[in-house]
DNA sequence: ACACCGCGTGAAGAACCCGTGAACGCGCCG
DNA sequence: CGGCGCGTTCACGGGTTCTTCACGCGGTGT
């Protein structure tokens, strides 16, 4: 059973580290946001114990960033108590919040707690292709005929949502809110503009749509069957 | 989304059932451990918010007793802060353990992660089917013999209020100020114009319909019976 | 029988939206 | 310090959608 710990303090490194392998655990650590993403797509924890106060990326980026590959366990451990943290977290796609300092029995609880629910999930392919056009949503690459594609990350930003949300129609509004975050929502001429470079990239015709249609007045749709 | 609330303190059944109903959850309530095991037997929760210091059995029985037979999300709601009493819980079975006072956001953030974790695996099916004609709400895509038709966002608005009351005589003012808004209420050409591009679009005939049917003087009525 | 009302039909102007191309500013790195 | 990548912003032309109008037709009541 592996864990994987993302916290930039070594000392709770430590600490949990001793804890979790004297229960049986295997764990592996890492100290930033960013390495404790490339570590939940290449090492595939069955659950994951996630820091909010991570140096480089904010805790809720990490929660996202991991929910679009992976439905791994996260537990978040922060020392912040107020409500709308644990709300961002929680609605970020964390399985539970706990606030330091916390006891270690309960932690093992809470665990066992989050690993049991886990049994009846499916592994997911956090490759998706589309005919010659494959996104690797881990490693966060885009490659068109094994030929690597180079995108922005506001471009791979949007593109993670429609490939996400196939077939499902995304508001304006909507798609604004997830890629550019939640003081937006009428800056209608980003879209136009990152739509357009994610069709020229992907090799996509706005007039003849194979990929991202757009439904006037309302939103964007990504139309491509997964293969 | 169905929720119990186990509980023997009158207030916080009150404060729960408000505040949950006030977010669109429908709420039942039981004041003892006894009726909380029998309601989530035969009400089929999709969540339960349980009180651990019920009159008549300890609570991590409930929880025990529970999920004998059901694998439903419990979300426990304690004044016992200690370790033990939430190890015990979280072992029993709970998915959650909340110590009072809570927040209320908090509480509603800690049930949409328990819920989301479930409604994983279940596709919760918004596809109407009447014939040929399928219209998905979720995605906002109407296929007719499997052939996606496009239709404009009034369009699309005035189907969808249609499809999703169906056999009921709708009047005009209705469908007005459903699909335009409240400002709306006389405008019937409007309506008459967007029936006709739904009628075409779908292939329905005016003069004998299959799908909308005009009452004279009144509204409209979608008749197809869902298959 | 006749006028009237509401509905279906078709079409046209106006308003709106999108695709396209390009420019500007800012931070970063050589 | 100069270029480069990226995000942001603007303007224009063409297409889509919304709104509005006009004309027949059938049913209703007088």
């Amino acid at each position: 059973m592996k864990v994987l710990v993302v916290d930039d303090e070594p000392q709770i490194r430590r600490a949990l580290r001793t804890s979790l392998e004297a229960h049986g655990y295997t764990v592996e650590t890492v100290g930033t946001g960013d390495e404790g993403v490339v570590a939940a797509a290449s090492q595939h924890p069955e659950l994951i114990l996630l820091d909010l106060g991570l140096p480089d990326m904010d805790g809720t980026e990490v929660i996202t960033r991991v929910r679009a590959f992976s439905e791994v366990p996260i537990i978040v451990l922060s020392v912040r108590e107020s409500q709308s943290d644990k709300v961002a977290a929680l609605d970020a796609g964390a399985d539970d919040y706990v606030t330091k300092p916390f006891g270690m029995e309960e932690l093992l609880a809470r665990s066992r707690a989050a690993l049991r629910r886990k049994g009846s999930g499916e592994p997911d392919a956090p490759i998706l292709t589309f005919g010659s056009l494959q996104v690797d949503l881990a490693k966060q690459l885009v490659t068109i005929e094994a030929e690597q594609v180079h995108l922005t990350p506001t471009e791979y930003g949007l593109l993670e949502v429609l490939v996400t949300n196939p077939g499902k129609l995304l508001t304006h509004q909507w798609l604004l809110r997830r890629v550019w975050g939640q003081g937006y929502g009428t800056e209608t001429t980003y879209l136009r503009t990152y739509v357009r470079a994610l069709r020229r990239k992907l090799g996509d015709d706005a007039s003849a749509p194979a990929l991202i249609v757009t439904e006037p007045g309302v939103g964007y749709r990504w139309v491509a069957d997964a293969t």
